[in-house]
DNA sequence: CTTTTCATTGAGAGTACCTATCAATTTGCT
DNA sequence: AGCAAATTGATAGGTACTCTCAATGAAAAG
């Protein structure tokens, strides 16, 4: 299983985070690395989407049969408070979790008549990105970028 | 209450949407305009915020006491797929709602460490917003922007 | 390697927010 | 004013998430 994250942290992050030093971050905070806790990072990190508490709660069961989804909650609010991975509002139901890799995302634009989702994925922000880290000291980890608007066709409904 | 909305809409959105053309809308979508209805776009209007259907909830219940928390909900959905007003997804508990007035927006920039907001209002997102809009033929209403990170304090945490 | 301590786990109950159902009421057309 | 159809609010139901607690398991110390 170490082997496993090792790996998918490597191809996926260039190595931001190795298994040791996220073993040594949760000591260091008085968390213990449980297989649990391997698990769910090991989901995490070996998906290129946003991933909801039930989807995860969902991948870990294949090799986790007894867990239980509360431990999902809580090990992604540890991994949250410590900065591994970082929690976005997607649409519908609301949170999902996404490993801590800036280079990679992609937004939405959402028909708000039909719900239908078109996607995109360069936006552009680096700029106003750096102002407000500089601005407000934040270090900045990601973002939730999100259009909403009327498709083609909604658009008849309220011009009529 | 019919002047409310009129007034409102006037001073908060140089009379996009006037309340004639709102019963209008609905009426064409077989839809009747009903004080609930009216309290409620009423209520949007006259904030400056996102608003929770909660907090609609307890707006309207002071002019409009036996009102039931099912009927906001019902008339937020039928005023979002008539494009009158906007959902957006918000910090914490998710759903939220506003005119649909373009011309004004902020942004978070939210500590996944602490949970500390800070606020921002210049995004400069139009020439995207544009581009997105010939690319997919929506038309753009509004947008989310939230940047994800840790302010000062919490770095030291994940530095270490 | 064994012991000891304390974080962690999973089960079950509980909470918050939202949705579905349905009889009584209200709207708005004629 | 009268009628058909949409709307309302109460109740019950559902889903996502949180709290509590006894039993388990990780890992530091001996």
């Amino acid at each position: 299983a170490i082997s496993v994250i090792e790996n998918s942290f490597h191809l996926a992050t260039e190595m931001i985070f190795t298994e040791k030093k996220i073993a040594t971050i949760l000591r260091q905070q008085g968390y213990k690395l449980t297989p649990q806790r391997r698990a769910v990072l090991d989901a995490i990190a070996l998906s290129h989407d946003h991933l909801t508490p039930a989807d995860i709660y969902d991948k870990v069961r294949h090799q986790h049969p007894g867990i239980g989804l509360v431990t999902i909650y809580r090990t992604l609010d540890i991994l949250d408070k410590l900065g591994l991975i970082c929690e976005v509002h997607s649409g519908g139901n609301c949170r999902s979790y996404l490993l801590r890799r800036p280079q990679e995302h992609h937004h939405h634009l959402i028909c708000s008549g039909c719900g239908t989702v078109a996607d995109f994925t360069d936006c552009d922000l680096n700029e106003l990105e750096q102002r407000l880290s500089r601005e407000t000291s934040f270090e900045i980890e990601g973002h939730l970028l999100e259009f909403a608007g009327r498709c083609h066709n909604c658009q008849k409904i309220t011009s009529a």
